[in-house]
DNA sequence: TCTTTTATAGTATTATGGTACCATAATACC
DNA sequence: GGTATTATGGTACCATAATACTATAAAAGA
């Protein structure tokens, strides 16, 4: 593996794919981070980052807990959601400014950025309902 | 840029494709930082890795510093080299264990992941010896 | 009303990567 | 030999992400 994603955007996606599995039913924070292998109180923290951005919602009490309303996001919004965005950058060398007149790494590089954002905003939690 | 690689990566690729354009010439890690605009101290650090590694060579005293002899690597040796290589994963979320059945990213992202390696390992120093 | 279960929020701790500091060794030049 | 310049190495500091801790608020049920 070259590409490696945070542990953040790890939990929000993998939590986010269990939840799909479910059908619009509620799942406590414990119980997801459970499933998944997670730290439960990161998963907590990461949660509520996804619950304000609306991409889940939730509910307090017994029998609450995390859920898939009409909410159907893509994976490149989650990713943009916990990683930033970084729009500034054509490189994934340093940071805003590049001592090359060329990038080093070239266009061929910059096509499997694109590819891998085509692929992200492609896969959607739709797509995870019948899975286990 | 969803791919971005650590600082100490960048710091790697950009100095050797600065020594590339330089020919077997000696360079003091100062200058080296100073061009490619990085903290000077990280810099050191990063290319003694390098040198214990092989990939450069280098030279105390008066002019002397790190250059390139016969050296030609290739950028996937580099990016092994201070990335680690974790062949285990076979997806960049989680780590060895994944709670679904087939991987959410599915084979698309592994065909991109693919791409990423051969063209890492394709491009060499030697590439950027007419470099600006 | 009381208790339990859950999310929410703030803060504290830990781990890690990046950076700085300082002493030492080698080499060149005078 | 002395001095300046460079890499080497160890360690210490700092910023950030990940994780833990503690308290609070909401909702359900008895
Ligand atoms: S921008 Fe510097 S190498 Fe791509
Ligand atoms: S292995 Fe878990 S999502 Fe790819």
């Amino acid at each position: 593996m070259l590409i490696r994603f945070s542990e953040g955007l790890s939990i929000a996606l993998h939590g986010l794919a269990y939840l799909a599995t479910k059908n619009g039913e509620k799942i406590s924070g414990k119980e997801i981070a459970k499933k998944i292998d997670a730290a439960e109180n990161t998963l907590q923290k990461i949660f509520q980052r996804l619950v304000k951005a609306g991409v889940v919602s939730s509910q307090r009490g017994p029998s609450g807990g995390f859920y898939l309303e009409d909410s159907d996001v893509d994976f490149l919004t989650v990713y943009k959601l916990l990683e930033g965005d970084d729009k500034k950058l054509n490189c994934p060398l340093g940071k805003t400014s590049c001592p090359f007149e060329h990038c080093i790494l070239g266009n061929d590089f910059k096509n499997i950025e694109k590819k891998l954002e085509e692929l992200l905003k492609s896969k959607r939690l739709s797509d995870l309902k019948g899975r286990s």
